[in-house]
DNA sequence: GGAATAACCTGGATGC
DNA sequence: TGCATCCAGGTTATTC
């Protein structure tokens, strides 16, 4: 289940194999990656051979390759956009390497320093897609994501919000953001468009860290809750990259095909039944939203009921 | 307009 | 052993 700290390991491996690469060769061997690509294969084919990589970027779960063309030394208007889904993989292949299980597309690249070498996109659920898209302006003027500077980014990742390490992220703006929502805390924790790369997995250890029971109303959290929670999401976001991101089977790995290993520190995520490191009493489970929140009952009371009538305070 | 829900998809785990 | 069913979850279109 990639989330930022796995996309982010991918893109930093990435980045120093792709900037500078002239595309040589581009196959597509299912159309259904290309969900979010205007264009059928061919067309992803033809448009992508011949230009040159720029960079490796990446906002919240969504990476791209800012594209230029091989002679011109024009500014990247375009980027291949890519999103690994559920269990989508960017590896780094040696050139005509053994097609690789659920292969879907491969980008062959000619390296002026290292050479020869191909990109692969492997899925197995196929919910990751790769595009190629127009990059625009950023709103804010402040680069559009993590390894790119300029203040652009990808057209269908510019609703998607900054992520809680970036630095153009704006603590004032998630509070109000909370404060407009009359939803689960955790429900606004998973929406891209408060805050990026946050999944299930770090939102319910980032609700455990900071007390908070997923069910929450978001506009009903106190501000020191919001920033004791911001907090904790970087914290836990930071230590998970640190780690290399969590893998619990061969679905997330790197770019060389290799696990993290952030799943021993987690604390309530997939714990359920076992003690919570906090308190002792068992980590419970519940359904939400068509997946499942882990937290502790006691260390995370449930809120109580909003109650309308005389006396009661309404913020 | 905001919030909630369903659908997309594959393979491993489980039950019979 | 083989088959059917359930479950995992990020994004987005649809519905309320």
């Amino acid at each position: 289940m990639p989330e930022l700290p796995e996309v982010e390991v991918v893109r930093a491996g990435l980045a120093p194999a792709v900037t500078g690469a002239l595309v040589i060769g581009v196959t597509v061997l299912d159309e259904r990656a290309l969900t979010r690509h205007a264009g059928g294969g061919a067309d992803f084919e033809s448009r992508l051979t011949g230009r040159v990589v720029s960079a490796a970027a990446r906002r919240g779960k969504f990476l791209w390759l800012p594209l230029r063309s091989e002679t011109d030394g024009a500014p990247s208007d375009e980027a291949v956009i890519g999103h690994l889904g559920m269990s989508g993989q960017m590896l780094l292949r040696a050139p005509g390497a053994a097609s690789e299980r659920h292969e879907r597309v491969r980008i062959d690249l000619a390296h002026p320093a290292h050479g020869e070498l191909s990109v692969v996109f492997a899925d197995q659920r196929t919910f990751g897609s790769l595009a190629i898209d127009d990059l625009i302006a950023t709103p804010d003027a402040a680069p559009g994501g993590y390894g790119w500077d300029e203040a652009s980014v990808p057209a269908q990742v510019a609703h998607i919000a900054r992520d809680p390490l970036d630095p153009a992220f704006s603590d004032a703006g998630f509070r109000r953001a909370l404060a407009r929502k009359d939803s689960a805390i955790k429900r606004v924790l998973l929406d891209q468009t408060v805050v990026s790369g946050v999944g299930n997995i770090y939102a319910d250890e980032s609700l455990w860290a900071a007390r908070i029971h997923p069910e929450t109303s978001a506009r009903a959290l106190p501000t020191r809750a919001v920033n004791r929670l911001l907090g904790e999401v970087r914290h836990v976001l930071e230590k998970a990259l640190a780690e290399g991101g969590t893998s619990f089977d061969a679905q997330y790995v790197n770019v060389n095909g290799q696990a993290g290993y952030f799943a021993h520190s987690l604390n309530a995520y997939g714990r359920t039944g076992e003690p919570c490191p906090r308190c002792g009493r068992p980590i419970v489970r519940v359904s939400f939203t068509n997946r499942s929140s882990h937290f502790c009952a006691h260390c995370q009371r449930v809120p109580r009921p909003a109650v309308d009538g005389p006396g009661t305070a309404h913020v």
